[in-house]
DNA sequence: CTGCTATTAAGACTTGGTCATAATGCTTGT
DNA sequence: ACAAGCATTATGACCAAGTCTTAATAGCAG
């Protein structure tokens, strides 16, 4: 039985090997094991790994699949007007890169995101949090539209701030949400990760 | 002169649509542009273009070299696991770039992308989109701390579907919310941007 | 009419495979 | 010893998506 110890431990290896170099094809692995190409090939189909073609076009795939975070920058979009404590307006420039490649649909945390921060850059605070959102998409937004958020405070009890945000696109609405936005002030350096900044939302 | 106007003008498209959908191949691009396949191998030879295996090839190995940015989080998470049309897990290891500098703690928007990235994928659809989105912080998250999202898909009618996304860091829940999202599917070239995706949410 | 460009076509070759059908070994149980 | 089995290798036909070369055709401009 020394052949078929010699196989299971080439099919280990050789998933191994592919797995390191997604792009290698059968004549070489055929080189890398000193089996022929069939060997390889019959070992491939038993372990369900698909050609080097196959495998590539499926790295290139997920890359273009992959999801770009957004800026880390302080804010998402321009902030071009702010009255501290009750209004904002900011400015979003999309592109290809923050939308699904087969639809060039713009990905809703890009909205999100410029909404969000928009909220919180309203609160007048060292350091302001997001509670809880409640958002709509209304409309898909395409890559290359300019997204214009306005939000607005419409209540602050203590702490709390409600937020509404609405995003358009020229005269279209395509997103509105609601956050709650708890300021918060620190005690100098120490960190109260815990319980500071929950509440209720709806059901 | 009229052909040659005509030229120009398919190379620069050509050059689009190649761009848009690196995977296309020169027997589909003939299709759309209703020349033959020959045409469409002169102009990619005029325009600098290679085949449609190397470009996959190429965005591969782009791939393949951003996994170092997979690591730095450059991406919105990882999916561990997902089981289509039911449920799913994703990680996000999160830094200070992700963060209020002032706090080190990590800006709402990007627990949201997790989030919202995995409900998404979490539909078996070739599109889906977010409708709304109803969320809590439960915690702040500290820059450097590793999200654990989990998923799953509460509820589906027809396109509809209600996932159900909860964060943990260790043990404990930071962020929960609950999504709904829209299966598209594209009727072959269309586009359909307007009135497909809207809903109601909670008050 | 001749020459130019654009386009199409045709033929031979390449890579990296699939799929089906053998032909060899080598070992192992009876 | 001998048939049965598995692993391996070989062979040939085929495919997709190209390459590169060498025409042939169409339409127009001088």
């Amino acid at each position: 039985m020394k052949p078929r110890l010699q196989k299971t431990d080439r099919l280990r290896r050789l998933a191994q090997v592919i797995e390191d170099d997604p792009f290698i094809t059968d004549r070489e692995l055929a080189g890398v094991f000193g089996v022929s190409i069939q060997t390889v090939r019959l070992d491939r189909l038993e372990l369900g790994i698909p050609e080097s073609r196959e495998r590539t076009r499926r790295l290139a795939e997920e890359a273009t699949n992959q999801v770009r975070s957004v800026e880390t920058g302080e804010v998402i979009g321009e902030l071009i007007h702010v009255k501290l404590g009750q209004e904002g307006i900011s400015v979003l420039e999309t592109d290809k890169d923050m939308a699904f490649r087969r639809t060039s649909i713009v990905r809703g945390h890009h909205i999100f995101a410029q909404a969000n921060s928009l909220a919180v850059s309203l609160v007048d605070a060292e350091v302001a949090l997001t509670g809880t959102a409640a958002v709509k998409y209304l409309r898909p937004v395409k890559a290359g539209e300019r997204l214009v958020a306005k939000a607005e405070i419409l209540s602050r009890s203590g702490r709390r701030h409600v937020v509404k945000v609405t995003t358009k696109v020229g005269h279209e609405d395509v997103f509105a949400g609601e956050f709650t936005v708890f300021a918060v002030e620190e005690p100098e350096g120490s960190v109260r990760t815990q319980g500071g900044v929950l509440i209720e939302d709806c059901p």
